[in-house]
DNA sequence: ACTACGCGATTGTTCTACAATCTTTCTATC
DNA sequence: GATAGAAAGATTGTAGAACAATCGCGTAGT
C-alpha cells in the first residue's frame, strides 16, 4: 500500500544484495518485504531455514533489525519460529491449507462485496477494470509468473477499492504467495483453466455493484481452489507434526 | 492458548514487575502478552505512548526483546509504530472501528459456524457449555470485569472448538480488548443488556449443530455491536488523522 | 545397535555506543 | 508580543561485541 508505479514491472531483484536505505521505511519492514518477495520469486522455498547470520551478511544489517523482521513475519504466518532452532519458511500441511483457505473464503468474499459496493466511488471502476484487464491479458500470454503477479495485484486492488484499511492487514497476501510457491506448479492445467474462468463472472458482478452475488461467487472460487489443492497427493504437503517431545 | 488453570481468577497482576523467565516462551512473546494484558486490565490506556526505556526498566529486559515485542504487537494491530516517534497504544477512529468490526463479523461468524459443526467431537460440547455458563454467571453477578473476561474466554473457546488453528491468529482477541478498553464504559447499560440477550440464541444454535444459523446469528450480534459503538459521540473516538506533513 | 557425552553452530539476550530524528526550549528578530 | 529559526534534550534506529542457553550431530564407549 506504499507508493506504487503501476507501469513498471517490479524490478527483477533476483540479486539479493544490501537494501538501500529509505528514509520512510524501517529496516525490519524492508527485510520483511525482501523476504516476502523472495517467497514470491521463488528465491526461498517452503521449509527452508533462514539463518540470521546469512541474512545479516546478505542484507548488510545487524541482527537486531533482522530479528525484528522475523518476528513480524512470524506474526503474519509466513515463517515459523522455533525457539533456539531458528526460523523456517512455512511449509503448509494439508490441514493448514484448508484452514487458511477457509478463512480466505470469508475474507476474500468480504473484499469482493465491499469492492462491489464502492465500485462507483472515485476512480474505482477504472482501477478495477485495469487490474482485471491486466489479469486477463496475463492469462492470454504464455508468461506464467506474469499471471501470478497480475493475480496478486488484482486482489490488492480489490481490497484497496473496498476501502477497509484493516482488511489489508488481514487478507494474507503473503500467505497467498506461500500457497503459490508450494502448490501452483503441482496443479493440473485443466484445474488452472477452470479457476481462470471464474474471474469474468466475479468481475462482472463487482462492476455491476452486486455485492452479495460477488461475495458468493468469490467464495465459491476460493472454495474450488481449496478443493483443487486438496486433491493433490500427500507428497506436496508438509507432514503433520505429531508432537514435540 | 498456553496452559491455563481455569479455576484461578487470573492473578491481579496490577504489579508490573519483571516477568519470570519461562523455558518455553520467548521474552518478546512474554512482553507482548504482558502488554496485551495491560490493555485488558486497563493498566494502559488507548493512545498512550510506550517508551522503550520505561519498558526495559519495568520488565527488566534489554531493548532487543522489547523492540521485537513491539514489532509483533504492531503486526497484530494493537499498537502503532511511528518511525523515530515511538509506539502508541492504538486509539481507534470511527472508521477503524467499523473496519475492524466488519471483518470480525465475517470471522466470528465463521468461528461460530465451525464450532457448531464440531460441537459433537471430543469434549467440545462440555467445554462450550462450561464457557457459556461462565459467561452467563458473570452477567448475573455485579462484577463488570468478570463479564469481560468471561466473554473473551467464550470466544477463545469458540475458536478452539472450531478447530481452525489459523483462525486463532486472525480473530483478533487483542483488538477486541482494545475495543473494550476504548468503548465499553461508554456504552449505555440498555445496549449492553441487549447484546447480552444475543448469547443464549447463539449458544443454542451452536449446541444444536446449526452452523449456518449460528453464523447468521453471530454476524447479527457483531453488527449490532458495531452499530451501538457507532452511535457513540465523536468524543470517544480518536480523531481521523488528516495527513502527515 | 544403542546410549551418553562432548563439541560446534545457532539462537537469545545484554550491554555499550552512536547516528538519526523528533520535540521542546530558547533566542534573535520583527 | 509574536514568530521563525537555532540549539538542546530525549528517544528511536542500528551496529557490534560478548556471552549464556540450547540444539543437533558426530563420536566414543558399551
Amino acid at each position: 500500500m506504499t507508493s506504487r508505479t503501476p507501469a513498471e514491472p517490479a524490478a527483477p531483484s533476483t540479486t539479493r544484495g544490501p537494501l538501500r536505505a529509505r528514509r520512510d521505511v524501517s529496516s525490519p519492514d524492508q527485510v520483511a518485504e525482501t523476504l516476502r518477495d523472495g517467497v514470491r520469486t521463488g528465491r526461498y522455498v517452503p521449509g527452508q531455514r533462514l539463518v540470521e547470520a546469512d541474512l545479516t551478511s546478505e542484507l548488510k544489517l545487524s541482527r537486531g533489525p533482522i530479528r525484528e523482521a522475523l518476528k513480524l513475519l512470524a506474526a503474519e504466518g509466513v515463517i515459523e519460529l522455533h525457539r533456539h532452532r531458528g526460523a523456517y519458511l512455512r511449509q503448509l500441511t494439508r490441514r493448514e491449507v484448508n484452514d487458511i483457505l477457509t478463512i480466505q473464503e470469508s475474507l476474500t468474499g468480504l473484499a469482493a462485496r465491499l469492492a462491489a459496493e464502492r465500485i462507483d466511488e472515485h476512480d474505482h471502476r477504472a482501477r478495477f477494470k485495469r487490474a482485471y484487464t491486466a489479469l486477463m491479458d496475463a492469462y492470454k500470454g504464455r508468461d506464467g509468473s506474469g499471471v501470478l503477479d497480475a493475480r496478486v495485484r488484482f486482489y490488492v486492488e480489490l481490497v484497496a477499492i473496498g476501502g477497509n484499511a484493516e482488511l489489508a492487514r488481514f487478507v494474507p497476501i503473503p500467505q497467498t504467495n506461500l500457497l503459490r510457491a508450494q502448490f501452483e506448479r503441482h496443479l493440473p492445467p485443466a484445474e488452472r483453466a477452470q479457476r481462470r474462468k471464474d474471474y469474468p463472472a466475479i468481475a462482472k458482478l463487482i462492476l455491476d455493484g452486486k455485492g452479495a452475488a460477488a461475495d458468493v461467487a468469490m467464495r465459491r472460487h476460493i472454495r474450488n481452489t481449496r478443493k483443487a489443492i486438496n486433491a493433490l497427493p500427500d507428497s506436496v504437503f508438509a507432514k503433520e507434526v505429531v508432537a514435540r517431545v
